[in-house]
RNA sequence: GCCCACGUAGCUCAGUCGGCAGAGCGCAUCCUUGGUAAGGAUGAGGUCAUCGGUUCGAUUCCGAUCGUGGGCUCCA
């Protein structure tokens, strides 16, 4: 039998409806263990799940000539099923474990009525517009080639968007305390296996040997962070220290898991590595959260915490993680906002926060986390003198912010579908001269703005003065400002937002107020004109 | 890495049941010189992803490879 393929998908849908349509009552059977595995002796998955079950009774559904192993509890009949559709197929592990045979998955959604259906499938398709991979085509921000599979190229106008983000990274870091780092991106074998990347990372690494030399490509930063707080001695009065490093990492992923933006080879951490006495834990951990509170919010992004304890294979003391996970959890509850506990999901070397955003049509994203590390600390024999004038090992947090700050970009570019907030978009005006005698000086006017620092284009061409608004219209540039003979007469602009409004007759001065104004302080509302 | 699908112009996509490759947009040139979402004409642009096989002949059929998409698995 040939497998099944979205050419089917009608034909199921169609079967599915005379099923509904049939009203087909679901008669629940109990049976033994041993009456269902003669039931089902000729189907080895069946037969597989049912000796995997306890002993006891078993519930069986029939519905028509059809009959599931099935815990229940069912709808009375089929009538009930009011809005389902076939979406897609995939393979899928049989219990999902790569070693078994694979199988087709058939995945279909269901809701309680039509309404709910087409809201769901309204949703799918306003998430596919709103595609960062299709976006950053279209915008001209970014692209991926054959040469490298899974690292990103950044155009020239992607790279506006990703200096904004990263101007912005800069100043809040430098406000909180931080100071910037850069270690290199090749590192020798020796110092992985130190880190215990080595052992435990290797697969996911590239490596190379250069005159005999073993090296690996850095997958983290924090072993070259190790090697730098490792230089000379530090006294507890130097801590805490907060080095950041926007890191370029590489990590080798399965070919398949490739996807945009959102899963990359090649990557950019916002990391940060703090080091500290363990009675800044708690301190410290909160200047974290208020710092990602103020960053997400700058982009309108609400978020959520999760705190994850201690898991079964792990290193270090009782002690060593109450203390770690008391820290955690009193900075999360002076900083005040809920959060969730993930029993035993942290790190083998310590426990952690993630956070998760929410974009603007509800979806959540993990990038933030803050995790605590007992053990590179160790490994790196790190110290610092206290008080008592003894050595002590310092405590020490990784944290990123954007996280992979690829990812995050995608992420933006799906939460604005491309209407980046003035101060991070691309192109942030652009220039239209009404006509041929006006273009020299509309290029003037580009090259003014420019010199106030925005990101003017110029569109000259010999076109129609609506065909060029339609252009720049559909380019998402925040800003459409026509310069015709009047203009030029006055020194004045008029000024079309995205929203199609137009105002005539503003003076430059006026507008490079507003629109400074509105960069300055990083606003995300469309409405940069009152 | 695994399963399924896909790869034709810069972009979006037709098409060829095996016989000289198509459209729209974009681009170039010319005409038009306009007041806020598409003015007109002409033209250039292709190793039909790559390599191999079958065939008189392959963009088309077959195989492999690479890449992309949707999933699976993975995700310090």
């Amino acid at each position: 039998m040939p497998p099944i393929s979205e050419e089917d998908f009608p034909k199921i849908d169609a079967a599915m409806k005379r099923i509904v349509d049939a009203k087909l009552p679901f008669a629940r059977r109990l049976a033994s263990k041993d009456e269902a595995l003669e039931f089902y002796r000729n189907e080895p998955y069946k037969t597989e799940l049912i000796q995997d079950l306890a002993d006891g009774t078993i519930s069986l559904y029939t519905q028509g000539d059809f009959t599931d192993l099935c815990r229940g509890p069912h709808v009375p009949h089929t009538g009930f099923v009011k809005a389902v559709k076939i979406m897609k197929t995939s393979g899928a592990y049989w219990r999902a474990d790569a070693k078994n045979a694979q199988l087709t998955r058939i995945y279909g959604t269901a809701f309680f009525d039509k309404k709910e259906l087409s809201a769901y499938l309204n949703f799918l398709e306003e998430a596919k517009k709103r595609d960062h991979r299709k976006l950053g085509a279209a915008m001209d921000l970014f692209s991926f080639h054959d040469e490298a599979p899974g690292m990103p190229f950044f155009h020239a106008k992607g790279m506006a968007v990703w200096n904004a983000l990263l101007d912005y990274w800069r100043l809040e870091h430098r406000r909180a305390g931080y100071v910037e780092t850069k270690t290199p991106v090749m590192l020798n074998r020796t110092l992985w296996e130190r880190s215990g990347h080595w052992e435990n990372y290797r697969e996911n690494m590239y490596t190379s040997v250069i005159e005999d030399v073993q090296t690996a490509i850095k997958p983290m930063n924090c072993p070259g962070g190790m090697l730098l707080y490792a230089m000379g001695h530090h006294s507890y009065k130097d801590l805490p220290i907060r080095a950041g490093e926007i890191g370029l990492v590489h990590r080798h992923e399965l070919s398949g898991v490739l996807n945009g933006l959102f899963r990359v080879r090649a990557f950019h951490q916002d990391d940060a590595h703090i080091f500290m006495t363990p009675e800044q834990i708690r301190p410290e951990i909160l200047g974290v959260l208020r710092l990602v509170d103020r960053i997400y919010s700058t982009f309108g992004l609400t978020f959520h915490l999760e705190l994850s304890t201690r898991p079964k294979k792990s290193i270090g003391s009782e002690a060593q993680w109450k203390d770690a996970t008391e820290g955690l959890a009193g900075a999360l509850s002076e900083y005040g906002k809920p959060y969730k506990i993930n029993e035993g999901d942290g790190a083998f070397y310590g426990p952690k926060i993630d956070i998760h955003i929410k974009d603007a049509i509800g979806r959540t994203w993990q990038c933030g986390t803050v995790q605590l590390d007992m053990n590179l600390p160790e490994r790196f024999d790190l110290g610092y003198i206290g008080a008592d004038n003894a050595r002590h090992r310092p405590v020490m947090i990784h944290r990123v912010i954007y996280g992979s700050i690829e990812r995050f970009f995608g992420i933006l570019t799906e939460h604005f579908a491309g209407r980046f907030p003035l101060w991070m978009a691309p192109v942030q005006a652009i220039v239209l001269a009404m006509n041929d005698e006006l273009a020299a000086y509309a290029a003037e006017v580009r090259s003014d703005l420019e010199e106030s620092g925005l990101r003017v284009d110029l569109d000259a061409r010999s076109e129609s003065i609506q065909k060029k608004v339609r252009d720049a219209q559909l380019s998402l540039v925040p800003l459409i400002l026509t310069v015709g003979a009047k203009e030029k007469e006055n020194g004045t602009l008029s000024v079309r937002t995205l929203d199609g409004k137009v105002r005539y007759g503003v003076s430059r001065e006026a507008f490079l107020n507003t629109v400074l104004g509105h960069i300055a302080r990083r606003e995300i509302g469309q409405d940069i004109f009152p």
